[in-house]
DNA sequence: GTAAAATTTTAGATTAGTCTAAAAAATAAT
DNA sequence: ATTATTTTTTAGACTAATCTAAAATTTTAC
């Protein structure tokens, strides 16, 4: 049905929609893909015509129903792959992100079953992100990212974000893994670094590191 | 280095073939890849380009030993693969064919190195074919398929052809696996059908059958 | 050893995905 | 409310992989 390229534009169109509660503009998506305007104009058009966005002229576009289970169960693919990576292979966590690139396209429902129950039916990857079931049903509870949160907050870490394999390996050696509890000791002003306690460890981080890791009350 | 279609086009030649023996005629390799004697063309000059063959015009192409190392990798990551998909996720022997074919082409050296040793360094495939190491070296015993056997032959079935899903299910039903003993006992001129034993259990099977089986002595 | 047949290559087109440059539309500024 | 700026779309071109039809070459037949 989508080709490898159009399953790509459509995870980045569903990622940057917020699971399809927005709408996507050209350009924030030709970033998103590292391409030109104009080749995600002609692209859009295709996915258009496939009926699994919708488009309006200018004014971006929108995820249907139909690309939301689409998009869903290649995230599911990703998600499985970079969990079996993890699990069976023993890769670190910072070195899936890259191959599930990769196999996250491979089409068989049948492997992708069998995977899922090889695995023990996972609820989330070594993220922490949350992987869709086979129906594409998905668990999202409301995660806020460190940068946001007020002097003083307690809570567990839900996630970090998985595209970057430096920032990885930083926070592995933080000692910022999903599940760990965190607690907000302070911030600073003028570069908005933050003093946090990670699993009763305290250390110093900057926004940019803030930003990447999510956690829930 | 090579896109998905030549890795595929490289394989096709190397196994016609007969690893790099002898010279592949264009006719054949678009018969082995379901294309036109034109596309075939085309690709060929790519890939005497990318000097993984060489190719002389009107008289085919011949593999170089680059190109037969990277022919080689493919048909390690295929019949690993094929291992994976059987031994860990209970998949049927007819079942893996179509899938390692996708994931054959998984480009991650690192990923491909982890799963043979998850696999525990396997010899062969569920086929029976063999599987290359990871510096290419492939051990290849002379197997000879059951239709040329002498009556009176015993020896052990040594691997089957793997892509024909149909086949591989008969073949299931009447115990012809590789490492089962068989024996000729007779054969039928007219048709070429013939009488064998497998593992001591008497049948009749057809030349299209016949000539599936490969054994050694 | 020339003519017919089969095989292989070339020529010209098509589709997917991409690009640059130019045109069109929407948004921001005065 | 025009003008200027930014964003988006269109136009035209390129590469990879494929096709059909025609030309070139090799093989087979007589
Ligand atoms: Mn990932
Ligand atoms: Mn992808
Ligand atoms: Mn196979
Ligand atoms: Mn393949």
């Amino acid at each position: 049905m989508l080709s490898l390229t159009e399953e790509n534009y459509l995870k980045a169109i569903y990622h940057l929609s917020d699971g399809g509660a927005k709408a996507v503009l050209t350009n924030a998506l030709a970033v998103a893909m590292n391409t030109k305007a104009a080749s995600v104009t002609d692209m859009i058009k295709k996915l258009s015509a496939k009926e699994v966005i919708t488009y309006e002229k200018y004014y971006g576009v929108n995820v249907t129903p139909k690309g939301k289970t689409e998009a869903l169960m290649v995230i599911r693919k990703h998600r499985l792959w970079e969990t079996f990576l993890v699990d069976k292979l023993g890769f670190a966590w910072d070195e899936v992100h890259e191959v599930a690139e990769q196999l996250e396209h491979i089409n068989s429902p049948r492997l992708i079953e069998k995977l899922d129950e090889f695995l023990g039916y996972p609820k989330v990857d070594p993220h922490g992100d949350p992987i869709p079931d086979h129906k594409g049903k998905i668990k999202i509870q409301p995660q806020v990212p460190v940068d946001q949160l007020q002097i003083g907050f307690q809570g567990k870490i839900a996630a970090v974000k998985d595209s970057d394999s430096n920032l990885l390996k930083y926070l592995d050696k933080i000692g910022a893994r999903p599940g760990v509890k965190i607690k907000v000791l302070g911030k600073e002003e003028y570069d908005e670094s933050m003093e946090i306690l990670i699993d009763d460890h305290r250390v110093f981080i900057s926004k940019a590191v803030s930003q990447n890791i999510l956690v829930v009350g």
